[in-house]
DNA sequence: TCGCTGTCAACTGTTAACAGGAGACGTCAT
DNA sequence: ATGACGTCTCCTGTTAACAGTTGACAGCGA
């Protein structure tokens, strides 16, 4: 028995707008007109002022009143504060992941973080970058708490639209893997503090990394 | 010369809801219907439903697909879910007011400290409760950590909704102050370690109270 | 008495039309 | 040539109307 589709119009037009602007056919800087997007996507303006409401919120899209919506442009100071974000929120997650995490949660991930390291050595960048984006969302899910998961997730859209707007210069950046495999062990053996203190240097150095790149980019 | 007040009917319909939740006009459970609150405001239901959207957002509100829209109710599980995320987020704050607060923030964070003594003292629960959350936000604020302030202000809102939701029941929580200044004095001496520490350490005592007062009440 | 079915009212999701503000462009004066 | 002013167009904020769903309730049958 299938289900007839019950598409709710503003959530069909958020998820067809994240993909314009996450797949880069909607550029950074770019104004959005409420009109052109309504008759692209088949609606009303309706759906898609829910829809920029909603990439408002996950910080993919800025709005200045009766100016009009923008996808917004990501900068070095934005970098700083989404990183320093992520490890205070994915410590706090994989703290609770090693406390909840199964067995068969610890094969997953550690399945993911072996897709990485797969990808990396093929050299496929944006395989490579999904895949560790998807491996710390499994942490974050794994963690059990609804109100991180929703803040964990509007900085994992602004993430991969920053990759998009890297790549897109220099398609250089990916963190090496390696201590993925430190962050599974320390879950794995439930010790909390070492679960957070490795997903924290994790980020780190991730930043580190991409800061550096930035720096060298920009003069 | 006064500016002419330009308002957003959309923004305006947010505050004035968020106010009869917080005020508990609108109680826990309640079902809010967008005919009903747009003549309440004097609008149409387009404004109405921005609110709507905007305190979902903050957690003030859940909507059912084509069910409707009600005031959250609040569970102990939640409690344990905005104590642990605000301990993250507020961890990360107080580090970094640490490092960047100059004199007179420390002056203006021990007058809000002493204004929270004050008002226990004088068993004013609501302004005590209010004070309290003024002393946190100061700090989120000092951060001056956009994304991070954006996170701590949903769990603000739900905070207070909570407090109204309780001392609804019986008004008789409110955290005794006393480690606030072990806070500033963290601060002011800007050892972010030890700001971090005490900041997880009162939102841990608070948590803890506000629970043993809930096991005890629920029977 | 209980369950099923069909009708009905209410409310949400959606659309189309209206009004005012903001920026762009051309014109005019200096 | 340059700057100020006025017009004009486009777009957002807002409103009102339309259509489909949901839950409730009454009536019918077992």
């Amino acid at each position: 028995m299938a289900l007839i589709k019950r598409v709710d119009l503003g959530d069909a037009a958020t998820a067809a707008l994240r993909d314009l602007i996450l797949d880069g056919e909607l550029p950074p800087g770019q104004r959005l007109i409420e009109t052109e997007l309504a008759e692209r996507f088949g609606t009303s303006r309706g759906p898609v002022r829910d829809a920029l409401a909603d990439l408002e919120q996950s910080g993919l899209v800025t709005s200045q009143a009766r100016r009009g919506s923008f996808v917004v442009e990501l900068s070095t100071h934005d970098v700083a504060e989404l990183y320093s974000l992520r490890r205070a929120l994915e410590g706090l997650a994989a703290a609770r992941a090693a406390t909840s995490a199964g067995a068969d949660d610890v094969a997953d991930l550690r399945r993911r973080a072996a897709e990485i390291g797969a990808a990396a050595a093929e050299a496929d960048r944006r395989r490579a970058g999904e895949a560790d984006m998807e491996f710390h969302r499994a942490i974050v899910v794994l963690a059990g708490h609804r109100r991180l998961a929703d803040s964990w997730n509007r900085l994992a859209d602004q993430m991969v639209l920053l990759m998009r707007q890297l790549t897109h210069v220099r398609p250089d950046i990916q963190a090496r893997g390696g201590d993925h495999d430190d962050i599974v062990d320390a879950i794995e053996a439930g010790d909390t503090e070492r679960a957070t203190a490795a997903v924290v240097q994790h980020l780190d150095s991730a930043e580190r990394a991409l800061m550096g790149f930035l720096a060298t980019e920009q003069e």
